[in-house]
DNA sequence: GGCTGTAATTGATAATTATCAATCATCGGC
DNA sequence: GCCGATGATTGATAATTATCAATTACAGCC
């Protein structure tokens, strides 16, 4: 990202106290008196599609709260492919590593338009020291990750394809408000699911034959979340 | 686990401050004074092959210190299918998710003979809010915990399975002291790999004959670092 | 030693997926 | 509207893996 581009992307900070999403976050349960230590003000930050917040390697010095938006979470391998770890969203914590002052272990890059609060990691760990209410909240969000890593391994890389695909749009879904959920372009599902591109199209374009995806736009559909539950439960006779 | 394998399993409590592990586990870097912050000496805990230190969706009261051994986390799926979600060896903190007081995610089952420091979530808890020195620790292991499971979806979940069988035999070998490695049974090698019996039995019947891997007793293994290393970089035309 | 149950191996075959290559669709800029 | 670029789709084929089934190896036990 370049300076100008930085300089676009920061806003305004706003006060946590009157944050809309304030329940979502890692400040949900801070009281008054807890928002004292923070020595500099939360900071906005905007990122558009293909923009990158961190990169894999880049020291940390700051973890986000996604406000909106989607971030996929990448990391590259040695022999040059890749594979995507995980994607947030809402209220989600992106670089919780940080606060174990290791470099960032992925690349976070933005996939739908997104905002970010940025939180300084001095003073993520002053306020821990101070007052026993965020380390509540870490531990949650810690729980968080963990738990969406192991659906992720235990749903998304087993059994076929088509099944994995199937479940892949299930989890988007669940990730959304509206009916409609975001769907990644092909290579990232590919990336995703450790299939390649052309498996992930063949699967979509099956699906949309078959009515079990309908395109609103090119990253976002509707599912027929029935149909695709019974493809995840395994091989479906055409019923 | 029935009530008197328990009570064979309990051991007496030793003091922390004189652990012969201490520098790997949780308690680190504590100080004398925050030891004060215990309510109970930890217990220790002996458990054989296949018996299990907690299930999936057991009320959570304690996390425990792997002090030797290997264990395994099981997750099962709604088809009756399961997945190795990690592996854990000494120094790791396995039931971390008791601190969030949520059930315990796995069934965590023992692959080697293991032991294990009982630490009950109230002590935990407690300690941290007096002492600053935890956090530090917890926050490492998180991390520790998350960077595992980035290994797991990058490394053991992508390519043929060739490869991922080649990637896990070097992944066991890091987690052994000796030139010697502990090498699963084909089902379980399964269950890490998404792949199955046959396959994994397959691939390493090859690396045998191929002299990649002699085996010393059923699940002790020499390996050959080297040749396994090429083959994780894809193909191999018998060079 | 012989028996038995479990795990490992192997074989044959079908299903699935990767690979290489070509075509089609779409969108922004001119 | 046309062009070029990018991503999606499709096709043909080979490689990989699952599936079903049988056989072998081996440890524990009588």
């Amino acid at each position: 990202m370049k300076p100008n581009q930085i300089d676009n992307a920061w806003q305004a900070a706003s006060k946590c106290e009157q944050c809309a999403i304030r329940h979502l976050v890692l400040f949900a349960n801070l009281t008054k008196d807890d928002f004292d230590y923070l020595h500099q003000p939360i900071k906005e930050l905007h990122l558009n599609v293909g923009e990158t917040l961190y990169n894999q390697g880049d020291e940390p010095n700051a973890l986000y709260t996604v406000r909106s938006g989607l971030v996929k979470l990448v990391s590259y391998l040695s022999d040059g492919s890749f594979r995507i770890i995980r994607i947030l969203k809402q209220g989600d914590i992106v670089g919780l590593e940080a606060l174990d002052n290791k470099a960032y272990l992925h690349h976070a890059v933005i996939l739908k338009t997104a905002s970010f609060c940025r939180l300084p990691v001095e003073d993520i760990k002053s306020l821990n020291t101070h007052s026993p209410h965020l380390f509540t909240q870490l531990t949650a969000r810690w729980q968080q990750t963990m738990s969406d890593a192991d659906i992720w391994l235990t749903k998304l890389t087993k059994g076929f394809a088509k099944q994995r695909v199937a479940y892949l749009l299930l989890h988007l879904a669940e990730k959304t408000e509206t009916e409609s959920c975001y769907v990644p372009n092909r290579e990232d599902m590919g990336g995703i699911l450790a299939i390649t591109t052309e498996t992930a199209s063949r699967i979509i374009a099956e699906f949309k034959r078959d009515r079990i995806i309908s395109f609103l736009s090119p990253h976002l559909a509707t599912i027929d979340k029935k149909k695709l539950l019974v493809i995840t439960h395994g091989k479906n006779h055409d019923a």
